[in-house]
DNA sequence: TCATATAATAACCTTTTGGTTATGAAACCA
DNA sequence: TGGTTTCATAACCAAAAGGTTATTATATGA
Protein backbone atom coordinates (compact mmCIF):
# COMPACT_ATOMS: atom_id res chain seq x y z
CA UNK A 1 0.00 0.00 0.00
CA UNK A 2 0.99 3.40 -0.94
CA UNK A 3 2.38 5.63 2.67
CA UNK A 4 -0.04 8.10 3.71
CA UNK A 5 1.86 11.09 2.44
CA UNK A 6 2.28 9.44 -0.86
CA UNK A 7 3.71 11.80 -3.51
CA UNK A 8 4.03 10.34 -7.45
CA UNK A 9 8.02 10.25 -8.46
CA UNK A 10 9.55 12.53 -11.17
CA UNK A 11 7.58 11.18 -14.11
CA UNK A 12 4.15 10.37 -12.75
CA UNK A 13 4.53 13.79 -11.09
CA UNK A 14 4.65 15.17 -14.03
CA UNK A 15 1.73 13.47 -15.82
CA UNK A 16 -0.17 14.41 -13.06
CA UNK A 17 0.77 17.97 -12.90
CA UNK A 18 0.44 18.63 -17.02
CA UNK A 19 -2.97 16.61 -16.68
CA UNK A 20 -4.38 18.58 -14.31
CA UNK A 21 -3.45 21.92 -15.69
CA UNK A 22 -4.94 20.96 -19.12
CA UNK A 23 -8.25 21.72 -17.89
CA UNK A 24 -9.77 25.25 -17.65
CA UNK A 25 -11.83 24.39 -14.94
CA UNK A 26 -8.76 23.65 -13.16
CA UNK A 27 -6.95 26.41 -14.53
CA UNK A 28 -9.75 28.46 -12.85
CA UNK A 29 -9.50 26.77 -9.50
CA UNK A 30 -6.05 27.35 -9.24
CA UNK A 31 -6.22 30.79 -10.00
CA UNK A 32 -9.08 31.23 -7.79
CA UNK A 33 -6.74 29.59 -4.73
CA UNK A 34 -3.66 31.66 -5.71
CA UNK A 35 -5.67 34.90 -3.83
CA UNK A 36 -5.82 32.65 -0.81
CA UNK A 37 -7.81 29.69 0.57
CA UNK A 38 -11.22 29.35 -0.22
CA UNK A 39 -14.14 26.08 0.77
CA UNK A 40 -15.31 23.93 -2.13
CA UNK A 41 -18.26 25.76 -1.94
CA UNK A 42 -16.74 29.41 -2.87
CA UNK A 43 -15.10 27.89 -5.30
CA UNK A 44 -18.13 25.94 -7.16
CA UNK A 45 -19.72 28.95 -6.88
CA UNK A 46 -18.50 31.04 -10.34
CA UNK A 47 -18.80 27.71 -12.76
CA UNK A 48 -22.24 25.91 -14.39
CA UNK A 49 -21.81 22.76 -13.01
CA UNK A 50 -22.54 20.37 -9.83
CA UNK A 51 -20.55 20.59 -6.39
CA UNK A 52 -19.57 16.85 -6.97
CA UNK A 53 -18.06 17.67 -10.33
CA UNK A 54 -16.22 20.60 -8.17
CA UNK A 55 -15.21 17.93 -5.80
CA UNK A 56 -13.57 15.62 -8.76
CA UNK A 57 -11.79 17.99 -9.69
CA UNK A 58 -10.36 19.34 -6.49
CA UNK A 59 -9.39 15.44 -5.99
CA UNK A 60 -7.80 15.79 -9.50
CA UNK A 61 -5.36 18.78 -7.87
CA UNK A 62 -5.12 17.01 -4.99
CA UNK A 63 -3.88 13.63 -6.47
CA UNK A 64 -1.25 15.88 -8.29
CA UNK A 65 0.15 17.42 -4.47
CA UNK A 66 -1.15 21.09 -6.28
CA UNK A 67 -3.68 21.66 -3.42
CA UNK A 68 -4.00 20.58 0.15
CA UNK A 69 -6.89 20.73 2.51
CA UNK A 70 -7.96 21.75 5.99
CA UNK A 71 -10.67 21.89 8.26
CA UNK A 72 -12.79 24.26 9.50
CA UNK A 73 -16.53 22.94 10.69
CA UNK A 74 -18.01 21.88 7.89
CA UNK A 75 -16.16 23.13 5.48
CA UNK A 76 -12.70 21.69 3.63
CA UNK A 77 -11.09 24.41 3.14
CA UNK A 78 -8.02 24.24 0.16
CA UNK A 79 -5.13 26.29 -0.38
CA UNK A 80 -2.70 26.22 -2.96
CA UNK A 81 0.44 23.68 -2.71
CA UNK A 82 3.04 25.69 -5.69
CA UNK A 83 5.84 22.97 -5.75
CA UNK A 84 4.28 20.42 -8.62
CA UNK A 85 3.64 24.58 -10.51
CA UNK A 86 7.68 24.88 -9.86
CA UNK A 87 8.59 21.68 -11.09
CA UNK A 88 6.17 22.00 -13.96
CA UNK A 89 7.77 25.41 -15.21
CA UNK A 90 11.37 24.06 -14.45
CA UNK A 91 10.79 21.24 -17.00
CA UNK A 92 9.41 24.28 -19.50
CA UNK A 93 12.58 26.31 -18.61
CA UNK A 94 14.76 23.42 -20.26
CA UNK A 95 13.36 24.66 -23.64
CA UNK A 96 14.16 28.16 -23.36
CA UNK A 97 17.30 28.31 -25.36
CA UNK A 98 14.53 26.82 -28.22
CA UNK A 99 11.97 29.76 -27.88
CA UNK A 100 14.31 32.12 -27.44
CA UNK A 101 15.58 31.50 -31.24
CA UNK A 102 19.19 29.89 -30.99
CA UNK A 103 18.22 27.03 -32.92
CA UNK A 104 15.78 27.98 -35.34
CA UNK A 105 18.32 29.54 -36.57
CA UNK A 106 20.56 26.37 -36.90
CA UNK A 107 17.32 24.11 -38.12
CA UNK A 108 16.92 26.59 -40.97
CA UNK A 109 20.40 26.40 -41.78
CA UNK A 110 20.58 22.55 -41.89
CA UNK A 111 17.27 22.65 -43.97
CA UNK A 112 18.93 25.20 -46.91
CA UNK A 113 22.19 22.89 -47.24
CA UNK A 114 20.16 19.95 -47.59
CA UNK A 115 17.82 21.82 -49.98
CA UNK A 116 20.55 23.01 -52.01
CA UNK A 117 22.11 19.63 -51.91
CA UNK A 118 18.69 18.12 -53.13
CA UNK A 119 19.13 20.65 -55.82
CA UNK A 120 22.43 19.98 -57.32
CA UNK A 121 21.54 16.12 -57.19
CA UNK A 122 18.56 16.74 -59.27
CA UNK A 123 20.62 19.40 -61.81
CA UNK A 124 23.09 16.41 -61.71
CA UNK A 125 20.53 13.82 -62.73
CA UNK A 126 18.42 16.28 -65.34
CA UNK A 127 22.34 16.40 -66.90
CA UNK A 128 22.30 13.17 -67.14
CA UNK A 129 25.15 12.38 -64.98
CA UNK A 130 24.93 8.87 -63.00
CA UNK B 1 -14.28 25.86 -41.50
CA UNK B 2 -11.10 26.32 -39.65
CA UNK B 3 -8.81 28.52 -42.00
CA UNK B 4 -5.83 26.33 -43.28
CA UNK B 5 -3.51 27.60 -40.90
CA UNK B 6 -5.52 27.39 -37.52
CA UNK B 7 -4.27 27.31 -34.71
CA UNK B 8 -6.60 27.41 -31.32
CA UNK B 9 -6.72 30.96 -29.27
CA UNK B 10 -5.90 31.32 -25.95
CA UNK B 11 -7.42 28.84 -23.41
CA UNK B 12 -8.39 26.43 -25.67
CA UNK B 13 -4.26 26.30 -26.94
CA UNK B 14 -3.31 25.78 -23.20
CA UNK B 15 -6.09 22.97 -22.85
CA UNK B 16 -3.75 21.37 -25.76
CA UNK B 17 -0.73 22.07 -25.25
CA UNK B 18 -0.79 20.84 -20.95
CA UNK B 19 -2.97 18.08 -22.52
CA UNK B 20 0.06 17.21 -25.07
CA UNK B 21 3.06 17.21 -22.06
CA UNK B 22 0.33 15.68 -19.71
CA UNK B 23 1.65 12.17 -21.60
CA UNK B 24 5.63 10.81 -21.25
CA UNK B 25 5.97 9.65 -24.31
CA UNK B 26 5.15 12.88 -26.15
CA UNK B 27 7.67 14.64 -23.38
CA UNK B 28 9.94 11.94 -24.50
CA UNK B 29 9.11 13.22 -28.24
CA UNK B 30 9.90 16.88 -27.81
CA UNK B 31 13.29 15.85 -25.77
CA UNK B 32 14.13 14.11 -28.74
CA UNK B 33 13.10 17.16 -31.42
CA UNK B 34 14.69 19.95 -29.31
CA UNK B 35 18.16 17.86 -30.32
CA UNK B 36 16.92 18.47 -34.01
CA UNK B 37 14.08 17.55 -36.68
CA UNK B 38 13.14 13.83 -36.80
CA UNK B 39 11.56 11.28 -38.99
CA UNK B 40 8.72 9.53 -37.94
CA UNK B 41 10.77 6.32 -37.98
CA UNK B 42 13.72 7.68 -36.43
CA UNK B 43 11.21 9.18 -32.98
CA UNK B 44 9.04 5.86 -33.16
CA UNK B 45 12.76 3.73 -32.74
CA UNK B 46 13.28 4.37 -28.95
CA UNK B 47 9.79 3.05 -27.90
CA UNK B 48 7.73 -0.31 -27.51
CA UNK B 49 5.14 0.94 -29.35
CA UNK B 50 3.43 0.67 -32.94
CA UNK B 51 4.43 3.32 -35.72
CA UNK B 52 0.38 4.36 -35.93
CA UNK B 53 0.58 4.81 -32.00
CA UNK B 54 3.37 7.52 -32.77
CA UNK B 55 2.51 9.14 -35.59
CA UNK B 56 -1.35 9.59 -33.21
CA UNK B 57 0.77 11.23 -30.64
CA UNK B 58 2.70 13.30 -33.53
CA UNK B 59 -1.00 14.73 -34.36
CA UNK B 60 -1.50 15.01 -31.15
CA UNK B 61 1.64 17.57 -30.99
CA UNK B 62 0.64 18.87 -34.23
CA UNK B 63 -2.85 20.33 -33.23
CA UNK B 64 -1.46 22.12 -29.96
CA UNK B 65 1.05 23.62 -32.66
CA UNK B 66 3.92 22.04 -30.60
CA UNK B 67 5.72 20.18 -33.78
CA UNK B 68 5.51 21.08 -37.50
CA UNK B 69 6.30 18.97 -40.74
CA UNK B 70 8.08 19.02 -43.53
CA UNK B 71 8.63 16.68 -46.61
CA UNK B 72 11.90 14.79 -47.65
CA UNK B 73 11.09 12.20 -50.10
CA UNK B 74 8.86 9.55 -48.45
CA UNK B 75 10.31 11.15 -44.78
CA UNK B 76 7.87 13.62 -43.07
CA UNK B 77 10.36 15.54 -40.68
CA UNK B 78 9.25 16.94 -37.38
CA UNK B 79 10.08 19.69 -36.16
CA UNK B 80 9.62 21.52 -32.63
CA UNK B 81 7.74 24.44 -32.34
CA UNK B 82 8.87 25.82 -29.36
CA UNK B 83 5.76 28.75 -29.03
CA UNK B 84 3.37 26.72 -26.99
CA UNK B 85 5.93 25.93 -24.49
CA UNK B 86 6.55 29.48 -24.26
CA UNK B 87 2.92 30.23 -23.69
CA UNK B 88 2.59 27.30 -20.91
CA UNK B 89 5.84 28.52 -19.33
CA UNK B 90 4.46 32.16 -19.13
CA UNK B 91 1.42 30.72 -17.54
CA UNK B 92 3.17 29.07 -15.10
CA UNK B 93 5.08 32.27 -14.29
CA UNK B 94 2.42 33.45 -12.85
CA UNK B 95 2.66 31.78 -9.83
CA UNK B 96 6.42 32.50 -8.94
CA UNK B 97 5.22 34.50 -6.79
CA UNK B 98 3.94 31.40 -4.55
CA UNK B 99 7.00 28.74 -5.01
CA UNK B 100 8.94 31.90 -3.89
CA UNK B 101 7.47 31.65 -0.40
CA UNK B 102 6.18 35.26 -0.35
CA UNK B 103 2.11 33.72 0.23
CA UNK B 104 2.90 30.71 2.35
CA UNK B 105 3.62 32.87 5.10
CA UNK B 106 0.43 34.69 4.98
CA UNK B 107 -1.69 31.65 4.50
CA UNK B 108 0.08 30.28 7.85
CA UNK B 109 -0.41 33.10 9.98
CA UNK B 110 -4.46 33.44 8.97
CA UNK B 111 -4.33 29.99 9.88
CA UNK B 112 -2.79 30.16 13.27
CA UNK B 113 -5.22 33.51 13.74
CA UNK B 114 -7.59 31.13 12.92
CA UNK B 115 -7.05 28.64 15.62
CA UNK B 116 -6.07 30.67 18.30
CA UNK B 117 -9.98 32.05 17.74
CA UNK B 118 -10.84 28.99 18.13
CA UNK B 119 -9.19 27.73 20.96
CA UNK B 120 -9.99 30.78 22.98
CA UNK B 121 -14.13 30.17 22.00
CA UNK B 122 -13.41 26.21 22.92
CA UNK B 123 -11.87 27.47 25.93
CA UNK B 124 -14.61 29.65 26.86
CA UNK B 125 -17.08 27.17 26.52
CA UNK B 126 -15.56 24.45 28.81
CA UNK B 127 -15.30 27.18 31.40
CA UNK B 128 -19.62 27.08 31.36
CA UNK B 129 -19.42 30.80 29.56
CA UNK B 130 -22.17 30.95 27.24
C1' DT C 1 -32.00 16.53 19.74
C1' DC C 2 -32.93 17.68 15.23
C1' DA C 3 -32.81 20.57 11.01
C1' DT C 4 -29.25 22.57 8.18
C1' DA C 5 -24.95 23.32 5.66
C1' DT C 6 -20.92 21.37 3.61
C1' DA C 7 -18.74 18.05 1.24
C1' DA C 8 -17.83 13.28 -0.22
C1' DT C 9 -19.28 9.00 -2.47
C1' DA C 10 -21.85 5.87 -5.49
C1' DA C 11 -23.81 4.65 -9.71
C1' DC C 12 -24.37 5.79 -14.14
C1' DC C 13 -23.61 7.80 -18.88
C1' DT C 14 -21.04 9.72 -22.90
C1' DT C 15 -16.85 11.21 -25.00
C1' DT C 16 -11.93 11.10 -25.32
C1' DT C 17 -7.55 8.81 -25.05
C1' DG C 18 -4.15 5.56 -26.08
C1' DG C 19 -3.31 1.56 -27.92
C1' DT C 20 -3.88 -2.33 -31.48
C1' DT C 21 -3.96 -4.60 -36.47
C1' DA C 22 -4.83 -4.18 -41.27
C1' DT C 23 -4.73 -1.56 -45.21
C1' DG C 24 -3.63 2.28 -48.44
C1' DA C 25 -0.77 5.95 -50.64
C1' DA C 26 3.33 8.29 -52.08
C1' DA C 27 7.94 8.48 -53.21
C1' DC C 28 12.24 6.13 -53.97
C1' DC C 29 15.38 2.87 -56.20
C1' DA C 30 17.13 -1.26 -58.66
C1' DT D 1 8.18 -1.42 -63.88
C1' DG D 2 7.57 -3.13 -59.66
C1' DG D 3 9.31 -4.00 -54.95
C1' DT D 4 10.54 -1.34 -50.73
C1' DT D 5 10.33 2.24 -47.39
C1' DT D 6 7.85 5.62 -44.95
C1' DC D 7 3.92 7.22 -43.18
C1' DA D 8 -1.17 7.95 -42.70
C1' DT D 9 -5.81 6.21 -42.13
C1' DA D 10 -9.57 3.18 -40.82
C1' DA D 11 -11.81 0.23 -37.72
C1' DC D 12 -11.83 -1.49 -33.48
C1' DC D 13 -11.25 -1.91 -28.27
C1' DA D 14 -10.56 -0.99 -23.22
C1' DA D 15 -9.88 2.33 -19.92
C1' DA D 16 -10.02 7.02 -18.26
C1' DA D 17 -12.13 11.64 -18.11
C1' DG D 18 -15.73 14.67 -17.21
C1' DG D 19 -20.15 15.29 -16.28
C1' DT D 20 -24.87 14.06 -14.09
C1' DT D 21 -28.35 12.79 -10.00
C1' DA D 22 -29.14 10.58 -5.72
C1' DT D 23 -27.46 9.42 -1.43
C1' DT D 24 -24.60 9.55 2.71
C1' DA D 25 -21.55 11.42 6.29
C1' DT D 26 -20.08 14.96 9.39
C1' DA D 27 -20.24 18.95 11.99
C1' DT D 28 -22.93 23.05 13.37
C1' DG D 29 -26.06 25.43 15.94
C1' DA D 30 -30.78 26.62 17.65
Amino acid sequence: MKPKGYLPAEPERLDATFAALADPTRRAILARLASGPASVMELAEPFAMSQPAISKHLKVLERAGMVSRGRDAQRRPCRLEARPLELARDWLEEYRQFWEGRFKKLDALLDEMKAQAKAKVSQGRRRGKP
